[in-house]
DNA sequence: ACGCTGACCAGACACGGCGTATGGTCGGGC
DNA sequence: GCCCGACCATACGCCGTGTCTGGTCAGCGT
């Protein structure tokens, strides 16, 4: 027995079988409706090997959101960096935001629906919004020093506090997005609405 | 065997203890991590009663948060009906709302973690949302008539789409305040910037 | 006084998922 | 030629679920 499958894959890429499988399964079937011998049979690896290489399904999961998460600050960058009229590069941001979630839409959903119930997971959810939060303040300071209007308008304000709403209410409405929840599932939608949010709670 | 415990109990009343102490027991532990044995054990109630009651935890679940969110609708009210400036009722509507997330943070809680993964609750809490999105769109509606400046401001806004991205907003905040993540863990700083992005989406 | 019925109980069951342990097979480097 | 590390199948103990069985108790009608 124990016969290879595929005779050559290289080693240490049977990792990757179980990333991929893992993604593909999430296309079709939520997260916790799958057990562990769903994945390995998709990936063609033995329950041993999937334990060596990882603590558990949830495991398997931080990992793939680290990757689809690491595109996401560059779609945010422009925004952040843009130094003129912020309401254009604001909508690109937020549109670029969709793009993201929609090419990603079964890992992220998948997260956001298992974060509060791993310490692990928790962590890395919490830290990613946190690092959007962070971007976001930047750029709202930079606003304010710039820009007299602003300052008025956010004058008494919490901007740390107001970021991470923006962010949170980011994620959430992508959330029901990506759920197919309406009015949401439309796009134009979505992203007119979040940027009318932002804008009047940052520029109007 | 198969003595009453507490000889007089009412019949059907033995519902009554399961959905306390349901209730009791979140104020403890996450939903995920109870059992059905845990929650027969502390309401003092066999496994057989239980599943004769109760479809399952779920249900158990789906009843308390139908109790704590029917006065949540009587919360919103003196915002959708009162006529006269709008951003003081908002603000006590919002602050009546955190109020009523503090008393029943553990349901609350439960249900938001919950929603996703079960048929059920996932309807009840989408239904919920609906609700006061409903309320919200009522309110919006009229103050567009009643008030140019609002009807000018909302040209070409989406307003279903607006109220409900608020009621959601709402929904995340309010979560991360029960979690006690901050800033929203601090109860001024949420009602603050919850009244802000509302005033601002609508009314400035 | 009797027995029936309905509410309730304890306990056990089959099932399925989890995480770990065992023993064995193969390929490639030395 | 052999040894080691990567990998496999299998099975185990544990725990939670939902169902089923058999039995105890109260109240009520007769």
């Amino acid at each position: 027995m124990a016969r290879r499958d595929e005779p050559q894959q290289s080693r240490a890429e049977l990792r990757e079988r179980v990333l991929t499988a893992l993604r593909e399964l999430l296309r079709e079937r939520t997260f916790d409706t799958l057990s562990v011998a769903d994945i390995i049979t998709a990936a063609g690896v033995s329950r041993a090997s999937f334990y060596f290489y990882f603590a558990g399904k949830q495991a398997v999961l931080a990992e793939l959101v680290r990757r689809a998460v690491g595109a996401g600050h560059e779609a945010a960058q422009p925004w952040v960096q843009a130094a003129a009229d912020p309401r254009e590069t604001l909508r690109a941001g937020i549109d670029a935001g969709a793009e993201l979630w929609l090419a990603n839409a079964a890992v992220l959903r998948a997260i956001v629906e298992t974060w509060a119930s791993d310490p692990q997971l928790r962590e890395l959810w919490l830290a990613q919004m946190e690092t959007f939060t962070d971007a976001t303040i930047t750029r709202i300071e930079a606003d304010r020093r710039a820009n007299p209007a602003v300052a008025a308008r956010l004058d008494g304000v919490d901007v740390q506090a107001l970021a991470a709403s923006l962010t949170w209410t980011g994620e959430r409405l992508y959330y029901l997005a990506a759920c197919g929840v309406p009015p949401f599932d439309d796009r134009a939608v979505l992203v007119d609405t979040l940027t009318h949010l932002w804008v009047s709670a940052l520029y109007d």
